[in-house]
Formats: C-alpha cells, structure tokens, sequence
DNA sequence: CTTGAATGGTAAGCACGCTTATTATATATA
DNA sequence: TATATATAATAAGCGTGCTTACCATTCAAG
C-alpha cells in the first residue's frame, strides 16, 4: 500500500529524538542540564514567577513531573521556588543568576545539534520538515477526538 | 540567523515522538505491549531465536535495558528465553504463539497512527519529510566522530 | 592446561515520564 | 458560617532508558 518509507515513520522519529537528546546532553553535560531540564529552563526564562501548574500545561508533562523535574534543577542550583504572598499553594519559579548566564550558550549548544542533523538538508527540505512536523503535532493532539469517536460517535464531550 | 523554525527543531521532535507514541499506545493498552516492547517485538519476529546482544545491537539500547524489557515481556507471555546449547552464557528469544497472533494486528494500529499524524501532509512531502529523517539519523549517528573532532582532527578513526 | 581478555547476561541505583492518591489551600454554594 | 468542590503541589510506585559493577562462560595466548 504505502510502499514509501512511512511504516518506518514511528522509529525514525523515535531515533532522531533519542539522537538528538544524546547529542545535546553529551555537549550540555559538563553544563548538568539534562535536556528535559533544558526544555524546562526555556519557559522559565520566557516568564519568571512562572507557577509549576503552567510550566506542566506548557511542557505537556504531568505535575507530577514537574515537581521532581524542579526539585532536581533547585539541587542543581538552577532555578529556585518562592511562594506567592497571594496564593500560599502556589510556588513560583525563577532562574538562578547561573541558569541565566549559561542560557545563551545553551542555546547555541541546541543550535549546533540542529545544524548537525541537517547537513545535507537543503533550505527547502528543512522548511518542509519543519512545516510537515508541525501538522503532525497538530493532529496527534487534536486527535484526543479522534480516540472518543471508537466509542461512539457522540462528538460532543462536556 | 536562522529565522525559520529550525531553533524549535529539538522541541518539535520531541513533541511529536512523545505524542506518536501516545497515540500508540493508547491503542495498544487493551493489548498490554508498549511502544518499547512493540520494537523489540518487531525484531523477534523477524529473527526467532535472536539473541539479546544483538537486540540490545538492534534498538541501539543498552544489554541491561533489553534485559529487563525482556523480563516483562517473558512475564507477559509475548516471548520466551531458551538457552543455547552451543553458548552457555547466550539466552535466545522466542515469540509465543499470543505474539505472532497480535503481531499482524500491532503493525495495523502503528499504521493507523501513522496516518492519522499525516493527515494533510502530501505524499511528495511525505517523501521529503521520511528522506530528511533518515538524513538525521545518519547525521546523529555518523557524529560520534564528529565529536572527537573537537579533541584534535584526527579524522583517522580505527 | 592455565591464565587472561572478551562476551552475554544481570543487579543496583539514577533520570524522567506516567497513574493514582494525599495534603493544603482557595473558592463556591447551601 | 459551614460544607463541598476545585486547584497546586507532592508522595508512592512503575516503565524504560542510562552508568557502573559483577558473574558466568568462552576464546585466545602462553
């Protein structure tokens, strides 16, 4: 049917990711950011005081996760947590001075992975790429829906 | 520099293997194999008898995670260890009956997902994107050398 | 044959995701 | 005010990857 390599889709996507992951921590790690803490530290650093029920909404991770996640950066002396005056459920997030001098080279760290993985790549392509794995995180998200409707065809959910 | 999408690279990436993989194994679930065990089980399959080392060689993990994978999935009665005659110390991997049973069933879900997550993308940029992919891979793969480059230019390796 | 290196598998313990359940605090309602 | 519900964070315990360290076995050198 496809004949294409599209049944092949799920492991490549899965070794460009681990790749990718393994490339970035291997120049990160005299850093100790890890690349899950690194995805983390860039909405931290988009808004300080961010609370950790946003940064799991942002990150699409579970609280859960984000709370180990942060206490482990906190240990890392990354980030730390102040509570609200406010809210007194509430922690917010901020960098630490460390987390925002090693940003930018952080940063470019990711950018230089980038670059390697697309040699070869031509402008075209990349646009392509970018363009096609933007649709496709579209619709496995919009496809919670797409899972209610093997139940039934209700549609309307709440 | 770039100005295209391409510093978000890493984060689309991730975004889609995790949502791919949800997807998965939202369906899989009433089958009880994850992602993980679904590649392993892939490799079984095509080889009866394979042995851990060459799976842990395969999936690119580690012999210890292949280990304890096959643990629960010898626990979940998808395969089964047998010893080598010839090499003691060599345990061979076999599927059951129950696994070459789902097996035909497992690829259709993985297939489903595929194309759920291609909705929209042309088959000529579907080519493109699969190309791309592979590119990365050899990219990420192929730069083990490029990261001893940074010691001294070699290039001369073995 | 005996020693020593290489290989196949496993154990222990960590990171980061999850589900499920709990605690503390806020907020809405009777 | 008192009670019920919702929300922010955390705890416990599991899956899948990792590193490091360890047996058992095989193979190569002597």
């Amino acid at each position: 049917m496809v004949s294409d390599g599209i049944d092949r889709l799920g492991f490549l996507i899965h070794d460009v990711q681990r790749l990718m992951r393994k490339r970035f921590e291997a120049r990160a790690s005299g850093l100790g950011l890890s690349s899950a803490q690194w995805r983390l530290m860039v909405r931290v650093a988009k808004e300080e005081g961010i609370t950790q029920a946003r940064l799991a909404e942002l990150l699409e991770i579970e609280p859960i996760s984000v709370s180990r996640l942060v206490d482990r950066m906190e240990e890392g002396g990354w980030i730390e947590r102040r509570s609200d005056a406010a809210d007194r459920r509430v922690r917010m997030i901020f960098p630490t001075a460390k987390a925002s001098e090693a940003y930018a080279e952080v940063k470019s760290l990711a950018g230089e992975v980038y670059e390697l993985s697309l040699t070869g790549v031509s402008p075209e392509d990349r646009r392509v790429l970018i363009k096609a794995l933007e649709v496709m995180v579209e619709n496995l998200t919009d496809a919670e829906a797409s899972c209610v409707k093997v139940k039934s065809a209700e549609g309307a959910a709440a």
